[in-house]
DNA sequence: CGGCAACTAGAACGGGTGTACTAATGGCAG
DNA sequence: CTGCCATTAGTACACCCGTTCTAGTTGCCG
């Protein structure tokens, strides 16, 4: 709940975003910092020591053999998690023999992710392979989404823009009167009490 | 701005997650759904013809010298769009020879990939190969953010809840007064006029 | 120690939000 | 054709939100 800093390196723009909020997610509070090469990672590290770096295997200027090593030296109190591509067994044993506190494939489902994540900082050692991963199942939290109306999907939209009901009446050219008609019956389908909770339920589904 | 259907393939959540966000930015309004594996893509596709496909390269049951043909031949209207890893001179080509619309790299950065869909949804070719992604120089956008007193970002985590001021104020322990303070500071410094906009502009950096 | 920034609390005001009604229209499935 | 649903519009009411004041308390940096 603290005020970890959290360093973050992946050459992935996606990849990384979606790192990202696993780490948010898992580390409510947390101040996380993206580098997309080791140099980077240097720097930033240097700048103000993180809790936790959290790597992918494969990035500019990152060599297995050397920097996990490196950073463990200069940074001894931080935790490293290393969130890869390849799961292969061989690879993870590199990994971990190098020093690292965990090691993640990236076929992981994101629970599981942020888990280890949690894991790693509070000082465990985590490995999830492959295996380990298991099918996310896929999520239809976006059923309570894809059930709502043409137009209350429109409204959303709106919400989402984080525009009042005057505006989104201009902007669809209606009453401000009904769209707090569309705005009411969206709430209750979301099964939300406010325009911010469905803010908040619309952009985690990605809106 | 249509109801357009888009089928979004790939076994990695994280890039799964990460390319339903690249769409629905791309096409406000689209609907998206998911599948793991190529029997589900099948599945989805029967139920309702999309107007476009986006499909990983290697995923359960997907063939490359397969696959994209049958999807061209069941579905002639539908676009397709393959997102890989991969990104070799070679495969793109082969990709390209199955029929596809479009091919792009999974390191281009977001906004590159977004206008991809766009395009081929359009009724274009489009290629990015790693050449082309182009180092996406990491958001700063997160400044904003970054620059908040660590009470703002515990009253923006509350908002991101959809808590309303009277709940923030018992759970942090303070008057509603104080967090309207908080939160009207907020709202300053992120540039929005509204806690929805401000929910939506914290969700957007992953909080 | 003096000044600055963060956090706290409250008053006052204007406007926005959400719910609960009524009511009318058009379209589509049974 | 009839009933149901989505959409539209309005009224009324209670409550919430956001801004702008003033003002007191920390804690830290120079």
């Amino acid at each position: 709940m603290a005020e970890t800093r959290i360093i973050l390196a992946d050459d992935h723009p996606i990849f990384r975003d979606g790192l990202r909020r696993l780490v948010l997610r898992a580390l409510p509070g947390s101040i996380v910092t993206e580098a997309d090469n080791f140099s980077r990672v240097v720097d930033l590290a240097n700048q103000d020591a993180p809790g936790l770096f959290v790597l992918d295997l494969h990035f500019p200027g990152f060599a297995l053999e050397k920097s996990i090593y490196a950073l463990r030296r200069d940074y001894p109190a931080s935790s490293i998690l290393v969130v890869s591509m390849d799961d292969e067994d061989e690879t993870i044993e590199r990994v971990m023999a190098q020093g690292a506190d965990g090691f993640v494939s990236k076929a992981a489902n994101p629970a599981t992710i942020g888990d280890a994540i949690a894991s790693v900082l509070e000082g465990d050692i985590v490995v999830v392979d492959a295996k380990a991963a298991a099918a996310s199942h896929i999520d239809t939290d976006g059923s309570d989404i894809a059930q709502l109306s043409p137009r209350q999907r429109q409204i959303l939209r709106q919400l989402v823009l984080g525009h009042s009901n005057k505006e989104i009446a201009r902007e669809l050219g209606i009453s401000p009167f009904t769209v707090r008609v569309h705005v009411s019956a969206l709430l209750k389908l979301l099964g939300v009490k406010s325009r911010s909770a469905a803010v908040a339920a619309a952009k985690d589904f990605g809106f």
